[in-house]
DNA sequence: GTCTATACGCAGATAGAC
DNA sequence: GTCTATCTGCGTATAGAC
């Protein structure tokens, strides 16, 4: 017998796991406020008055979900930042890191972003459980620029050179609704596109950054 | 006495636009389920009855809202994509488009993304709502391809051209709470930044499409 | 730990006077 | 058109038996 590929449905896992993968599913895809205690209890094969033995309230269940949905990807992303490879080889990284973490689990993107937007708050929280971020960061800039004073690439702002390599790797995620549409593209042939970006965005960006001969 | 920016605020205006208004505000902030009818109402300087007066539920509401905030611009880049403007003018052209629509509220393209990812069936809605869309992609499609063929840019697939363009766009406005936090960026400094976004991304653009001498 | 039953509040929606 | 008062259902959360 094959082992049902969502957690929530594995009768075997224990009941906290089995709640929080079921309310994953339940958070990224309507948010905090749209989603349903009840709904998610039953997805996990159980009934609400569990869901808050296990996690006092419907928001700390939520801030669970959030946690474990972001803690490992930005725990990478600081890692490869203060790693040694050079700045180009960082962003290839990043951007095959990015595709690793979200290509399995679509709806994290949206997810995140709309939770950051409603709750700015919770920025400072994440914040605080990632370790040298701030570090990471100045590593970034300080690469940037450096890479601008030798002439290796273009002149360009380490603000703008990092939005535009975050705005080019997730924008396949939140747009899918649109480009699929627009496109008229399958499932399938979406997917590919979304595997195509593995190649197609750090090509865009190097390209996009080699200075004149 | 200076007029209210805010037009929920204006006692003046009918009592309709003074509905959308406040309730433009809330949607973009908090979704359809996490927006309260008797906060919209109390901001127009209604009670709960007159909403329902008007339009005649929540969903109702949230309709005039959604299409309000994306028609003229939907009908903007239609009628962009349809004219006669060069590949390369056309992007410049369309960077600009946006960020004059977004840049004075700033909220619409998370509500725009969050809306159409949580209710995937409104692009439905939308797409019936804007004539012409179906030939205006075509015509994109077309043109980069007749650019890729000239040698005039370098080889890239359609679907990923407009994501690129798309996303370099509107990711400012997206990860605002990640990028003011990681780079330490005051509103003011930020606002600079999202301006600056009118030349940095035609530019980068522009850049990478650029083939080899 | 897991369940059933229930408390409690609040949100959306309507009735009906003015 | 605008209001007050009210209905109704549902959603989170708890009590308490097993």
């Amino acid at each position: 017998m094959a082992r049902p590929t969502n957690a929530a449905l594995d009768q075997q896992a224990p009941t906290a796991e089995r709640i929080l993968a079921a309310a994953r599913d339940h958070f990224r895809q309507k948010g905090l406020a749209g989603a349903r205690m009840h709904e998610i209890a039953a997805d996990a094969g159980l009934n609400k008055a569990m869901l808050h033995y296990y996690f006092r309230s419907k928001e700390d269940l939520f801030d669970a979900v959030f946690r474990h949905d972001t803690e490992p990807f930005r725990l990478s992303v600081v890692a490869l930042m203060l790693g040694p490879l050079p700045l180009r080889d960082k962003i290839t990284a990043f951007v095959n890191t990015y595709l690793d973490f979200v290509l399995p689990q679509p709806h994290i993107p949206v997810f995140m972003l709309t939770t950051l937007t409603q709750f700015p708050e919770r920025m400072g929280v994440m914040m605080a459980q990632t370790p040298n971020y701030r570090k990471g960061v100045e590593l970034w800039s300080a690469s940037v620029r450096e890479a601008v004073a030798r002439g290796e690439i273009r002149p360009i702002e380490p603000v703008h050179l990092w939005q535009n390599v975050l705005g080019l790797t997730l924008i396949g995620f939140i747009a899918r609704p649109m480009l699929t549409r627009l496109f008229d593209l399958s499932p399938e042939a979406y997917a590919a596109v979304l595997e195509q970006r593995r190649h197609e965005v750090p090509a865009f960006i190097l390209n996009a950054l080699r200075p004149d001969a």
